[in-house]
DNA sequence: TCTCGATCCCCGTCAAGGCG
DNA sequence: CGCCTTGACGGGGATCGAGA
């Protein structure tokens, strides 16, 4: 009998990904790990699992048996997680740092499912991403959620979902925008040395638009900050531009308080990575709460 | 019976290369 | 160029046997 759980969990995800490099990001494992946690099932079912594809991978007629009889067997150990959890009865609180985005409008929305589901104690606080993985090395939590992966040692990232930074402004503006156009606005900026800067600053780059040409009129240290002001402006006469992450301001958007438009040829994307100390890998509460996060995240992005 | 060192083996990464 | 496989290599846990 296949005993090897993470193997088969290995293998759903492949089947969810359809990519063998894209479940190794999220399994948190390399690449050629992988390959041999899929060799090792065929091995044993004697048979492929999977086609090799140009742009990824597709389950064969077995391949699709085992991925729905997992479906299953995965959901029953759900149901018998929890009372494992009850039985074992540990009571420790299991600390989550995370980024402002995702400690106020992710967490919150799968918290309630994961509580209920997989451990009641859990309490996550805000930091930023460099904070958030110094307290994973200090101890002062278990789990943290980060938009840049400050790659450390001795730390597991897991990727987890994209966030998307838009153009948001506090009156209409034309529907796209060309990205010459930049230079004409009055920007709500963000400090410099702060990552999410850094990030847009690249992706500005890649469009040869020079950020230190733009017009800044204003400059914030968090993102929340900028959101404030440009909903302060909404009935004033100036225009007022800056980059947010839309789920900061779906609510804004709907009530027509704030605006966004698409700049284009500019996709400012950045993951989100889940992080734990390695030497918690095997640890079945840390183990089971990323996971839960990771793949029963309900909530629709864009 | 316990401890400690040698060895084995599993599991992972890295680097190189094949394929479409 | 992106995606996957292969092979070399290393770390660390498990096992085994010798000695106290």
């Amino acid at each position: 009998m296949l005993r090897d759980f993470e193997k088969l969990q290995t293998f759903m995800i492949v089947a969810q990904e359809k990519s063998i490099s894209k479940a190794s990001m999220k399994v948190g494992i390399s690449q050629p790990a992988v390959t041999q946690h899929i060799k090792i099932i065929e091995s044993y079912f004697n048979t492929k699992m999977i086609y090799r594809k140009k742009n990824g991978v597709l389950l064969t007629k077995d391949g699709e048996s085992l991925f729905w009889i997992l479906v299953k067997l995965n959901k029953t150990l759900k149901d018998y997680q929890k009372e494992m959890v009850m039985m074992i009865k540990r009571c420790e609180t299991i600390k989550i740092a995370c980024s402002y985005t995702v400690g106020k409008f992710i967490l919150p929305q799968c918290f309630t499912e994961v509580k209920s589901n997989i451990y009641p104690n859990i309490e996550h606080y805000v930091a930023t991403s460099v904070e958030a993985i110094h307290d994973l090395q200090n101890k002062k939590c278990e789990i943290a959620i980060v938009e840049s992966p400050f790659f450390k040692e001795n730390i597991i990232y897991r990727e987890w979902l994209e966030d998307e930074l838009v153009l948001v402004c506090n009156k209409p503006l034309e529907r796209i925008v060309k990205g010459e156009d930049l230079y004409s606005y009055n920007w709500v900026g963000l400090n410099p040395q702060t990552q999410t800067a850094r990030i847009i600053k690249k992706h500005l780059d890649k469009l040869s638009i020079k950020s230190d040409k733009l017009k800044i009129s204003l400059e914030f240290d968090k993102l929340s900050e900028i959101k404030d002001f440009l909903i302060s402006q909404v009935e004033g006469k100036d225009i007022y531009v800056g980059f947010l992450p839309y789920l900061h301001i779906q609510n804004e958007l709907k009530n027509r308080m704030l605006y966004t438009r698409s700049v284009r040829g500019l996709k400012l994307r950045r993951k989100m990575f889940l992080a734990f100390p390695k030497h918690k890998k095997n640890d079945s509460l840390i183990k089971n709460i990323s996971h839960h996060i990771i793949f029963n995240t309900a909530i629709s992005m864009y």
